[in-house]
DNA sequence: GTTAGCACTCCAACGCTTGGACTGCTAATT
DNA sequence: AATTAGCAGTCCAAGCGTTGGAGTGCTAAC
């Protein structure tokens, strides 16, 4: 636990480098934000600080830079709440009371005017799990792989590869759509991407298929949650304005990460969350990309139809900001899609 | 008309300059390209070759480097043809082969697999002028302007605003979308695209109308233009892997333009051209974005759907490989879609 | 028309110096 | 025991002059 003092150095120096991108003195947190101690007194507490695995000392004259463990704790506790400004307020009415046209029109909006405002990038992931599954096809490809078809009402999704064991027949497979078949034909997509493997369907001797059970199953879920989703970004170039991407290798490697959607979807879905629930991700550790933060809201859009609002940048970014525009810009669509039903 | 030497020295410099990125110097033309010739010659030559405006000297002490009027030289003239090597065929096999899908994934799969082999960012347009249209309708604003809409049979295209004259009357407006109407309902909108303004029909009396016309024509064009247009781009951080994009000013200018996606869309359409027609633009005089040379194919994709295939790089682009691979790709896709039908 | 050779230009890289930005520590103070 | 003034020490970033080399243009000879 730390002591209110120590709280409070930590809070400058995490506030300091968001707004100014460089390492702290102990003079400029006494002069902007503690004035009724002495550097001297900030330079010992930093020094704890720093043992404490908080902050960071990029050399021994410099100022220090906060951890990612700094700024988790910075988002769970420090960090007051803020509003946005009326030119900010005002932008986001503009974007999105004119273009409440079809979905796709606004999440454009959406996404174009959060870059606007946090000159972050923004991304929105549209998942539709609201297909229902017409039939599961095994095709046997006779190389010793598997091809796994799900048929839905609405398109087929296909493309889904497995290795089949050595030992399986033509029987076998046929066996094992069959099963497939009568567990999930009918029912939504989404409820197939939550199942937990069916074991229990499965007696004890026919065991022998569980492995395959569980390969095809998470190919199925994979392409199904694939299929169904959409994604939009926007903005990375604004990501790139900042200064952590001030050499163009540290910027490629940025885009190269924003290329990979799949990855990004993933990141902005995989934890549930209620609607207009906000979660933030630090850092590789924490699963969001390499030197990067992630924020994310989610809405619900409908009836088995859930939208990922997120915010990527840099570490060192305002997420008092950026928390704000997203919870302002959740509440909106919320509101939105409720009046539309 | 360049000697036959000075062609040669040309194609040299450019060869050179493409591969290496580099101010290409006399003496390495000679044991590289030219080893006949002395490198005075050749110094006597790339002098007369730059007063002609082929050649740029960065200093007086530096070898030459191809104009952009040179880069256009070696693509009319001087380039020899090249053919792709059994990786990168197979890589295209590859990629297109298993993406047999809808148009969305081959249009993905069209756009990665061109990055990957070229190394620079890739694009893909589809424009889709299948619509019918169905009504045009004037709404007046009553604050000066006019509101346009377009329905067609799938959608509805908006947010087209023009300004009104002064002295027109609401007959006015209303026999404006009368004519409007009778001209273009149950056409498709391709020919909408293409109409000249049918001032011939309008009679003398109603010259007054004109101006008025004009500008809704002009709306509904880049309404139905932005509206039936698809745009997928993939490989920005590619083209910035080269060393014109070493500073991050520049490669930031470089992604700017990159995401105004509807300036991009029209470079890739605006010249129309056949099936599997090659079209290279270089440099911002010849419309392609500052810096940058933008080579593009089109392929036809069914009735009134045409696609348009582009690759986005410096100017000193390889363009003999960008070339064999969108002449490779085309040929593909112009076959994937004749199967299809 | 071609070429050898030389004088000249210019750049890019390197190393050196220097000012200053901070810290940690110590000893004095509250 | 906590705080603080002050000082010694560290390290960086920027500026600057030097230098080697890469190329050219020009001239005079072939």
């Amino acid at each position: 636990m730390l002591s209110d003092r120590k709280k409070k150095i930590l809070c400058a120096v995490v506030d300091s480098y968001i707004e100014k991108a460089a390492p702290v003195a102990s003079k400029d947190i006494q002069e902007e934000y503690l004035p009724d101690c002495s550097s001297a007194t900030i330079r010992n507490e930093l020094s704890t600080l720093e043992s404490m695995g908080y902050l960071i000392q990029p050399h021994v004259s410099a100022g220090r830079v906060p951890s990612e463990k700094a700024f988790r704790f910075y988002v769970n506790e420090l960090m007051c709440e803020s509003n946005l400004s009326v030119r900010e307020t005002e932008l986001i009415e503009r974007y999105l009371s004119r273009k409440v046209g079809s979905l796709e029109e606004v999440m454009t909006a959406v996404t174009h005017v959060i870059a606007e405002i946090t000159n972050y990038t923004s991304v929105v992931v549209k998942e539709d799990m609201s297909d229902t599954i017409t039939a599961i096809k095994l095709l046997d490809l006779s190389n010793g792989k598997l091809l796994v078809v799900i048929v839905t009402d609405s398109r087929v999704l296909k493309d889904g590869m497995v290795d089949l064991p050595d030992d399986f027949s033509e029987g076998m497979i046929a066996q094992a759509q069959r099963w497939l078949n009568k567990i999930f034909c009918g029912k939504h997509v989404s409820e197939f991407i939550n199942f937990d493997y069916p074991f229990a369907l499965v007696n004890d001797e026919f065991a022998q298929y569980n492995a395959l059970f569980k390969k095809i199953i998470d190919v199925l879920k994979k392409v199904s949650l694939a299929n169904g989703m959409d994604i939009e970004m926007y903005g990375e170039n604004k990501t790139l304005a900042h200064s952590e991407y001030a050499n163009v290798e540290d910027a490629r490697k940025f885009l190269a990460q924003m290329e990979n959607k799949e990855r990004i979807a993933e990141i902005l879905t995989n934890d549930g969350g209620e609607d207009g629930s906000l979660t933030v991700k630090i850092g590789a550790e924490e699963n969001a990309p390499e030197g990067c933060a992630v924020v994310t809201t989610r809405v619900s859009l409908g009836e088995n139809v859930s939208g990922s609002i997120g915010v990527i940048g840099p570490v060192r970014m305002n997420y008092r900001k950026v928390l704000s525009v997203l919870d302002k810009i959740s509440e909106i669509i919320i509101d939105l899609v409720g009046k539309g039903e």
